[in-house]
DNA sequence: GATGAATGAGCCTTCATTCAT
DNA sequence: CATGAATGAAGGCTCATTCAT
C-alpha cells in the first residue's frame, strides 16, 4: 500500500510548506482546509500530521521563517550600505520593494493572516514586525538628526513609507505592465521625496 | 422566554450590520459565525434570516454600501475644491485620509474581506473600487499635464499613494499619540512631496 | 397595509386545500413547506393559522375528505347497480377506475402520504381503507358462494384488484394516448376477466 | 471513549446501507434523519461520510442497485423459461412476485422514494425502470402476436399487471396467512387470466 | 384576517484532529 | 511514513409555529 517506495520524508515536508503558502495566499487560513491542502501534496490529510504539529503550526512557521529572513536580508543590505543617512534610507526602501516583489505571498499572509494565529504566536509576529519596523524608524531618526530628512514624526512617517511600499505587492504581476526594476525605481523615488528636506 | 415584547424590526436589522462591521473587523468574516453575531445582537440565530439574506449577503452589503458612500463623499469633497490641479489633490488626499480614519472598520473589510466575497459580488466591488482608484489617478495626470506633479506612472503612483495613506487606518486609535488632524496633515504633507515637481 | 379590504375568508382557506393538495402531490408532504404553500396562496406564512390548524391537520383533512366521498360515491354507484354479483363487481370496478383518474392526486396522496400521518390519524385512515376494501371482498364473496367467480382469496384478490386499479392513475395523463373511457374499459374488462369463473 | 478500537470498514459501509434501507422504508427519506442512521449503525454522523458521498447519494445507491439486479435477476429467470409466450409470461410474472416479496423493503422505497431523487439520478432510474417494464411488455405483444393473448394495449395491460403484482408486497408479511408460494401462485393465476384468449 | 419578527429544534455537512494498523 | 476510519464540535441555514400589532 505504501506509495512510490523509499523515504522521500524532507521532501514532503517542503511540499507542504509550499503548497501551505499557495493555499492560505489564495484562499486565507481560515479558508484553506487542511484536505485541500493534503490533496495538493498527494497524501491523506492525516499523513499531514506527520510533518506539522497542526494547522495553526503551519501558519506560524510560514509567517515567522519570512519574517527572520526579512530581518536577516534587511540587515545584510544595510551592513553594505555606506554613505548618507539618506543613502541608507535609499537602500532599505529599495531592498525593501524588491524583496515584497519576490516575495509577493508570504507577504501578503504575514500581513493580514496574522489576526488567525493565537496570542502567544501573535505577540512573537508582532515582536518581529516591530523590529523590522524600527530599522526604519532608525534611519529616518537619523536623517532628520541629520537635517537630510524631513518627517514630522519618524514612527508614523515609516508606517506611512512602508503602507506604501508594500501595496506594490498587492497588484504585481510578474508579467505585468512595467519591470521589477521600473516598480523599484518609481517607489523609491516617492518615498525619498516625501522626506528629504527640500532645499532653501 | 421572549424578550422585551413587540417587534422592532429595523431597530433589529441596523444592529446587525453594527454588529456584523465589528466582528468580521474583529475576527474576519470566515471566522466570524452567525451564532455570535446573534447573540450580540441578543436575538437567535435563525432571527438574522428576517434582516439578511445569508451571510455571503450581509459582507456584500456592508462592503458596498461603504464603497458607494465613499464615492459620493469624495464626489462632493473635489465638487468645492476649486484651484490648481495641486489644490484638488490635496483636497483628494485630506478627504481620503479623514475618511478612511472615521471608517476604520468598513475600510479594512472593503480591503481585506474580498477575497471572501462570491465572484459577482466581488466583481461589483472591484468594480467600485477601481471607479475611486480612477478619481486619484485622473488628479494625478491632469497635475503632470499641468506641469505641476511629476510622477512617472499616474496609477502606479495612485497605488503607492493610496497604499501609504490608507495604512495610517491599521494603526489608529482615537486615543493615540496623534490627533486626527496632525495624522491627516502629515499624510497629506508626504504624499503630495512625493508627487510635485521639484522647483529648478 | 392589509391586502385587497373585504373579507375574503372561506375563499382563502379553499384555496389552502387546493394549493396544498397540488403541492403534496408534486414535492410530498415532508418536502412542502408551508411557506411555498403560503406563496402559492398570495399570502404569509403566519396567515396559514388563521385557516389550519397546522400542516399535520391539512393533510389529514385531505386525505380524509377523499376517503369520505370515495366512500359515499361508491356506495351510490352500487346502489343503482342491480343484477348478477358480477355485474355490480363491474359496477365497482368502473367506478374506482373512473374516480380515481379523476381524482388522481388525492388517491396518490391518500396512499403515499400515510406515512406522515400521526398515530391517530393514521388509524382513522386506515379504517376508512379498509372500510372501501370490504366493499370489494364483500362483492368477491358474493360472486364466489354464487358460483360466478372464482377466486381463491377474496381478500387478497381484492388487494390484487384495487393494485392493478390504481396504478392507471400513476401514469395517466389527460392528453395521453388512451381516452378516459378506454383505460376504464380495459382494466374493468382485465379484473374482470381475472375473477371469473370459466365456462366448463 | 473509542468504540471497538480497530477499524472495520466494509463492514460499516454495508451496515450503513442496511439500516439506511431499513430507516427510509420505514419512515421516507425526507423523514429519515442521518443522526438517526448513523445511532442505528452505532457512529457518529460526521462518520457516515467516510462511507457515502451524501444522503442523495445513499438513496441513489440504494435504489439503483435494486434496479439492476432486478434486471439481471429478470433476464436469467427468462433465459431459462421455454415453451409458449404464455409460459414466458408465467415465468416472469412468478419471477416478478417471487422476488417482489423477497425485496419488499427495496420495491417499495424504488418506487416511492423516486421524487426525492435529483433530476440526473431520477432520469438514470426512471430508464431503468422503463427497461423492466419493456421485458413484459414484449412479453405481452409476442403472446398477442401468437394468438395466446388478448391485450387492447400490450403497454398499459402491462402497467396494469406490474400494479396488481407489485401490490402485494405491501401488504405481505412473512408470518402471515398466507405462504409466499400461495400468494405467488395466486397473482399468477389472476394476471394470467386477465390476459389469455378465452377458448371459443 | 393578515403580518413581520421571533423562536427552538434540528438538518446536512465540514473540519481539524486522533489512532490503530 | 502513510492511511482509512472515527470523532466532537461546530456552522450556515431551514422549518413549523407563535404572538403582538
Amino acid at each position: 500500500m505504501g506509495r512510490t517506495a523509499g523515504s522521500n520524508g524532507p521532501r514532503t515536508a517542503a511540499a507542504i510548506r509550499r503548497a501551505g503558502l499557495r493555499l492560505i495566499y489564495r484562499h486565507g487560513y481560515e479558508a484553506m482546509t487542511l484536505r485541500a491542502l493534503a490533496a495538493e501534496v498527494g497524501i491523506q490529510a492525516a499523513s499531514l500530521y506527520n510533518h506539522i504539529r497542526s494547522k495553526q503550526d503551519l501558519l506560524f512557521d510560514i509567517v515567522r521563517d519570512h519574517m527572520e529572513t526579512l530581518l536577516a536580508r534587511t540587515d545584510a543590505a544595510l551592513a553594505t550600505a555606506t554613505g548618507t543617512p539618506t543613502d541608507r534610507l535609499r537602500a532599505f526602501v529599495a531592498h525593501h520593494v524588491t524583496y515584497h516583489l519576490e516575495k509577493k505571498q508570504e507577504v501578503f499572509i504575514a500581513n493580514f493572516e496574522l489576526r488567525s494565529l493565537d496570542p502567544p504566536h501573535y505577540a512573537a509576529i508582532v515582536a518581529l514586525r516591530r523590529a523590522y519596523e524600527d530599522r526604519l524608524v532608525a534611519l529616518l531618526e537619523r536623517g532628520s538628526e541629520a537635517g537630510e530628512l524631513d518627517v514630522r514624526d519618524a514612527r508614523v512617517a515609516g508606517y506611512a513609507i512602508l503602507g506604501m511600499l508594500t501595496s506594490a505587492c498587492t497588484w504585481y504581476r510578474p508579467d505585468g505592465r512595467m519591470t521589477k526594476a521600473e516598480i523599484v525605481a518609481l517607489h523609491t523615488d516617492m518615498a525619498l521625496r516625501g522626506c528629504v528636506r527640500r532645499q532653501p
